[in-house]
DNA sequence: GACGATGTTGGCAC
DNA sequence: GGTGCCAACATCGT
């Protein structure tokens, strides 16, 4: 569920409430959250000092005065504030002045101590970074490529159909065809359209909910993904659902030519 | 009730 | 390097 506008939203709310905060205990109600690493957070975390509270890609950062704690949401993962306890709650932080709980159903998320994985991601699509030109490096369908955390790190099925509907781009499109030129819009197009969704604190089709329980708002301003059958905003051509990458992707068949 | 789809990633076979 | 399939899991719509 939560792609990088989503994890934004999250980390500027956890940062204010994290920073300098000291973890005084910590629990594991399902071990397969935590992920590749021996350490036991239920021995390493308490005493833990936060230091900052940071985001790459789709990953949230907690940096400790004693290392790193990496959160990925997976598909249903949330982070609440004095939160109760259900059956989908796999993790629970005891800070100095308050609690913070990981809930997650499906159980697609992780945490693991370290920061290990966040090599292998490529630059954060919001950074300094001309990563346009990384996408011409590929042969895949443009769609596959931007969904490759490793070529550009935070688009997920949402953002990655929405961004190629603003900028006209098939999704089938082999990436290394695109000019150079189009490679620059669709980076551009892509930086606004999550910067906008940000503005609308993420988008939540299901299960996505801030640290305090709220709905973002963006999905009301979808232009593409969810909108199969229904009018294109700019050609009123019916929107088109087909499968790639094993992804469901909306298109525009008028707006979007191969 | 059965079936298929759902916003993610990683591993593996080819 | 790329593709396709599977796995993790629960819920919801048809």
């Amino acid at each position: 569920m939560p792609e990088l506008p989503e994890v934004e939203t999250i980390v500027r709310e956890l940062r204010p409430r994290l920073k300098g905060r000291r973890v005084t205990a910590a629990d594991v109600l399902h071990a397969r959250i935590v992920r590749h690493s021996d350490i036991d957070l239920r021995d390493w975390l308490p005493g833990a000092r936060i230091i900052d509270v940071l985001r790459h890609g789709k990953f949230i950062l907690l940096q400790l005065d004693k290392g790193w704690l990496t959160v990925h949401l997976g598909m249903t993962g949330q982070l609440r504030f004095e939160a109760p306890e259900t059956v989908y709650t796999r993790a629970v932080l005891q800070l100095d002045d308050s609690s913070l709980l990981y809930d997650d159903i499906r159980m697609f998320g992780s945490i693991e101590a370290g920061r290990k994985r966040i090599d292998q991601l490529g630059p954060d699509a919001l950074a300094r970074d001309e990563w346009h030109v990384r996408l011409l490096r590929h042969k895949a369908p443009i769609k596959a490529v931007l969904l490759n955390q490793r070529v550009v790190a935070g688009i997920g099925n949402i953002y990655a159909d929405e961004a190629l509907f603003r900028a006209a781009i098939h999704p089938a499109t082999v990436a290394r065809r695109l000019s150079k030129a189009r490679a620059n819009k669709l980076e551009q197009l892509t930086r606004d359209l999550l910067n906008e969704a940000i503005d609308f604190r993420g988008s939540s089709i299901s299960d996505y909910v801030d640290t305090e329980g709220r709905r973002g708002g963006f999905q009301e301003r979808h232009q593409a993904y969810g909108r199969e059958g229904k009018p294109c905003v700019r050609c009123a051509s019916p929107i088109e659902k087909s499968f790639l990458a094993q992804r469901g992707t909306h298109f525009c068949p008028n707006c979007q030519r191969r």
